[in-house]
DNA sequence: CTGAAAGCGCTTACAG
DNA sequence: CTGAAAGCGCTTACAG
């Protein structure tokens, strides 16, 4: 059932060399020091062998005799190719390969982890986990005991955005939404908004609470209002009136399209509109949302680097190594964020 | 470097639980056999040490012990994660995922290929090929030595798409689309077209001679002009002419969507369009365009099935199995193929 | 019922 | 310069 009739091993090559396996070990490795000296008959010779046959090295037996792999782990919290998630994913994924092909690396995606309450889980009984070097996660909430006993054993990994919900910390590469968030409340309060609505849905991850802490910073300047919405946003009408609002923004593009049908179903459109998220490719009523843009290729090839700099160093020498990253967005300033009372 | 602190392992379990490493190894994989027979009370004394601890098995040791990893090899003849190649991957990656999931399966993309002439080598020094039980590969061209070299070897793998390039037979799941091509000329024949052109990029191709050799059957009803074209259509009005065609077909979507462009310039927007592929999102001038829906989750799904099939079935049994599958994709009739000199 | 032993294919000290 | 040997963590005959 395992056979592998086709197999050519290193002792084949030794045979037909007339070496020892040991040497073929040695030429394929390019171990070539102090104590080994091959001479390059001997060298040529084994060359040649392999090459006439089809001998490739066993990655099982090369990872257990204790070598690196040059496979990445890439663990999603959801499914991550479906049509709706590459929304989210999409750009992570893209940025994910190409950098491992710029690594020479292969990439694990851990699709068997057993999906509990809605989320994979990463520790399984047979998790192909340690098949990789490292890994990367994906998601927007991580589990919290996943990413504990990461650490401590000290396997090799790095989360995409940012992560606060452990003791240990955490390597991430993250956006940071807080100054992204003060700048687009700055723009706001300069186009004469005093009174913000912010609706969201009081997810608990470290992004969410991002935003909010911005916000909070912000002060009165505008005066914001929170909001927790569910799937139902037909009391957004009535949240705008006792507010006053002149200016809504929500936790992301998909939530802001959302309040936008509500509003206009209420002929409340002449409200202000933005996405405290990535915003491209939406558009509201045939205008550009304002929001942010994440470089979130920029992200992936971060991560990967970081990863690559943790497999690479023993867990001792790791505490030279800056493991948490927050990267620059930048605010998109579409035609959703006018000034108050102006035109449409 | 590879030091693996937090890693422990069956002899440690052993040593815990106080019997052999042996005993845990059976424990583990639930050898309850003939021979084997393991009281529950060695066996629960087994769990509980294995629940107590972190211990996971090591996949590169299980491999080189012989048993499958459950892990299924991705290769793809370009890069499957960009943007642009979303197109004609995201629906087969979607469905190997969520084939992958249901199988229990983790799924290995070997990225790490080095690109030569612009397609990736699946065969290299050190492929990482032989730690997957099985590979499914995808690509509009494919390179016949790997082919050959994979039936030769044994190594379980399917092809999406049909395959023709070797002596050997290969096993693929694909898309009849001689048979979607032989339907839409009707079709065309039907509505009025005496005369169609066929432009193409003279691909070499299975999928490109399927086309051609549906065309040829065809006869004169309609008559097919064939034209191969390059990435200049300037020529095309002046091809219609000579032809008399009403109504222009393309190898693909894009084809057409550039040849629309050409013909709206040339005020020639009166002929008929299709193409002879997937269709599904493209739109010419606000019609639906007229070809095939593929079932590409589908064809997905059956690949990673037959996959399964291969593996778990030895070299010299897997006669019995259906190894090369033809699905029906179905014709798209859009609103881009009208009568004859009919209303637009 | 359970353990000692061989073996999977590789790498790396360690002796020659 | 090169090979015999140990070891990586597991599975599976084979003996008790």
């Amino acid at each position: 059932m395992t056979a592998k009739p086709g197999k050519v091993t290193q002792r084949e090559i030794a045979r037909i060399a007339g070496v020892s396996q040991t040497t073929v070990s040695m030429v394929l490795n390019d171990r070539d020091g102090s104590n080994i000296r091959i001479p390059d008959a001997t060298r040529e010779r084994v060359r040649r062998a392999i090459e006439q046959s089809t001998y490739v090295a066993d990655p099982a037996a090369r990872r257990l005799a204790g070598l690196d792999n040059k496979i990445l782990g890439v663990f999603t919290y959801e499914s991550a190719l479906t049509p709706e998630s590459m929304d989210f994913y999409g750009p992570l994924l893209n940025g994910i390969e190409r950098a491992a092909e710029s690594l020479g690396c292969d990439l694990l995606f851990f699709t068997s982890s057993p999906v509990e309450e809605g989320r994979r889980r990463l520790f399984h009984r047979n998790t192909r986990l340690r098949l990789a070097d490292g890994c990367v996660l994906l998601g927007q909430q991580m589990d919290g005991e996943d990413l504990e006993r990461l650490v401590a054993e000290d396997f090799p990994f790095v989360a995409v955005g940012r992560r606060d919900e452990t003791e240990a910390p955490v390597p991430y590469v993250g956006i940071d939404y807080g100054a992204l968030t003060e700048t687009l409340l700055g723009r706001a309060a300069e186009l004469g908004h005093e009174r913000v609505l912010y609706i969201h849905r009081n997810r608990n991850s470290p992004t969410a609470r991002d935003r909010l802490a911005a916000i909070e910073r912000a002060g009165h300047s505008p005066a914001v209002t929170l909001a927790v919405v569910g799937d139902d946003l037909a009391g957004l009408p009535r949240l705008i009136g006792e507010t006053g609002a002149t200016a809504v923004f929500a936790e992301d593009a998909f939530l802001v399209e959302d309040a936008a049908l509500v509003l206009g179903d209420a002929g409340a459109d002449a409200v202000s509109l933005a996405a405290l998220a990535e915003v491209r490719g939406h558009r509201i009523g045939g205008r550009n949302l304002t929001g942010f843009h994440t470089p979130r290729q920029q992200i992936a090839a971060e991560a990967l680097a970081l990863l690559q700099q943790l497999i690479s160093t023993a867990p001792d020498e790791r505490g030279g190594i800056e493991i948490q990253r927050l990267l620059q967005g930048e605010v998109a300033f579409g035609e959703t964020l006018t000034a108050r009372g102006g035109a449409r």
